[in-house]
DNA sequence: AATCACTCCCAAACCGCTTTGGATTTCCCA
DNA sequence: TGGGAAATCCAAAGCGGTTTGGGAGTGATT
């Protein structure tokens, strides 16, 4: 059943009928009843590609998810990302995987070939040359993160990853920690970035020193963690405490310590950031891990609509979101043990 | 730059320069060359929204991941999912997080709104209902997994779990361990159902009688694998090795076994199963875990080629696929202690 | 009664491509 | 040398909606 058939059926032409089912104001009241009272009868559905052909907009969003050809790995975290928000406004949400040497021609795609109204940016890296790109091409982005050393204005929505780790350390000095070891993300990522500033901040403002063997950064894995703590356990001087970059890591980061047949929050505390994903809870009732908290899938759900939003707007002025962690106190962290001390 | 302008900057028709690019017989084959030179020297790419429109196809395919309304958790395994498979074939791919209640709706707007040429159904259930409709409204469609008690023929790609567990069971059996406990994922999961029914098997061919009190069902968190674990431990006759359903929860099960103070792989051993999840991995050079191991990205590939052939074909007639799971031996396993024997 | 402003509806153009049904030219062979 | 086949190309008709530019009817205003 197309628009033109039950336009016939109702003895109006496609004209009306359209009108009166997109709700705009030329057509009798009655009319537009009949007309939505067929439309449900008849279960009609307005063909997506023919609108999209008519109207110019593509009513899609994309996400390039991007995969690091040295590192293969995925980011998973869009996989809560995703919610109810595009198909609300009538969007779809198109998904394409692109290695990091061809993310230049992928957007320049999506953009001529008119498959997307507008993108989300993931896994936004230092100086990331995707903002100048999209910026230059005319296609409207929101990013997830923020990406240093770019001067042009953009729209972003981020966690305030400097502020919690600085808290998260402020937290284990308060506790009495002195050496603690941080075990970062790839540092060419933003967010891992403003995390070791916070971090170093926090150490700067107790005149403590930075030790660049109590600083790791690499693939966020579980065998990742296990071996920058293991190697930090070994030092002659092993850190009381670790912060660690994400729950994945911190399972690593505990097998360590366990594997030193220490106590995790009693011998050695560790504190991670917690995307608070559907399918890696940190425990159900009290946090196994005491962390820095921040939901992505809430941020998933802001950012969207960020997006939608500049892409109905006609002259769209970039929005900024900067997003609070909490600090949630777990299981994993406790006073600096005395003997260490 | 559109059809019709590159037409003309060529002193041809659109007719022939749309069948010089798409490789149809009837055009000289000098006059495609400056053709496609053309294209390329003004960079044009045809506007996808138009071409679905004429030709009928959508040009992409849907993944419908669904939320349990029950369970909140996304399974996010279809990250691994995507590859190049659908864009090296000019296939989209679309995303919809749907809740399970609603999935009846979801699937027959994909259908006649056409926003899609066939979908992948994930996380099949037992008597999955989905399969009923897609064959009833002509959706094509491929099950990543099977659905037990499904009658209607319909293609799906699987791994043998039934035979991974058993194989699995066995290779506890062989190390002396007699108890073994089962920590399973939801067992309304098809692939869980079938895990159950390997580890049962095994037991069953050495005359060995399930105990329920060894077999736990739940989310596969780390959490859960924690309670799992630690619940069984607690037992007047703990098992001296678990077999668990996934990499996240046997984290858990590793927890719980170091908090009784005992000692993976020689107090309890852990046999997992690995999905070989690019986020996930088992260990960089020598497994973290013994795992029955089969790669959810290479099935993803293979399942996008089967639609995307099943789409293609005309008459498609079912298509099924069993996987083997590969038995990894890591440092998770060993005999099992004579003291508890 | 003529003018004007609304209200409500429609015909037709258009979005940018594919595809059908010729038309024209060239080639080959009887 | 004429006629049919083959090779090339084109005009025009879709695909299924939206949107522009009226047109007819109704009531109120002058």
């Amino acid at each position: 059943m197309n628009l033109k058939e039950l336009a016939t059926k109702l003895g109006l032409s496609p004209t009306t009928v359209s009108r009166a089912l997109n709700g705009y104001p030329e057509v009798n009241a009655e009319t537009r009843e009949r007309v939505m009272a067929a439309a449900h009868r008849y279960n009609y559905a307005p063909n997506t590609r023919a609108i999209r052909l008519a109207t110019g907009r593509a009513l899609a969003v994309g996400h390039v998810i991007p995969i690091m050809t040295k590192h293969e790995i995925v980011n998973p975290v869009f996989a809560d990302f995703i919610g109810e928000t595009y198909s609300r406004q009538g969007y779809d949400m198109l998904l394409s995987v692109v290695p990091d040497d061809d993310e230049d021609r992928t957007y320049r795609v999506l953009k001529s070939r008119g498959s997307v109204d507008g993108v989300i940016v993931h896994a936004p890296r230092l100086n990331d040359p995707r903002i100048a790109l999209l910026t230059e091409i005319g296609l409207p982005f929101v990013v997830h993160g923020r990406a240093t050393g770019t001067t042009i204005p953009y729209s972003w929505l981020d966690v305030n990853n400097r502020r919690a780790f600085l808290r998260a350390t402020e937290f284990l000095l308060d506790l009495g920690h002195t050496r603690i070891g941080l075990i970062n993300g790839l540092e060419f990522m933003d967010f891992a970035i403003r995390r070791r500033n916070g971090y170093l901040e926090a150490l700067a403002a107790r005149a403590i020193a930075p030790d660049a063997r109590l600083m790791f950064s690499d693939e966020m894995t579980e065998a990742a963690g296990f071996h920058a703590a293991s190697t930090m356990i070994a030092l002659p001087d092993p850190p009381t405490a670790f912060l660690v970059a994400s729950m994945i890591s911190g399972m690593g980061v505990r097998r360590a310590v366990e594997a030193a047949g220490r106590v995790v929050g009693r011998d050695i505390s560790i504190i991670i950031h917690d995307d608070d994903l559907s399918y890696l809870p940190n425990g159900t009732d009290v946090p196994i891990f005491t962390a820095t908290r921040s939901s992505v899938r809430e941020a998933g759900r802001m950012v969207a609509e960020m997006l939608l939003d500049l892409i109905s707007t006609p002259t769209p002025a970039p929005r900024e979101r900067l997003l609070e962690a909490e600090l949630i106190i777990g299981q994993s962290t406790g006073p600096a043990p005395r003997a260490v001390q």
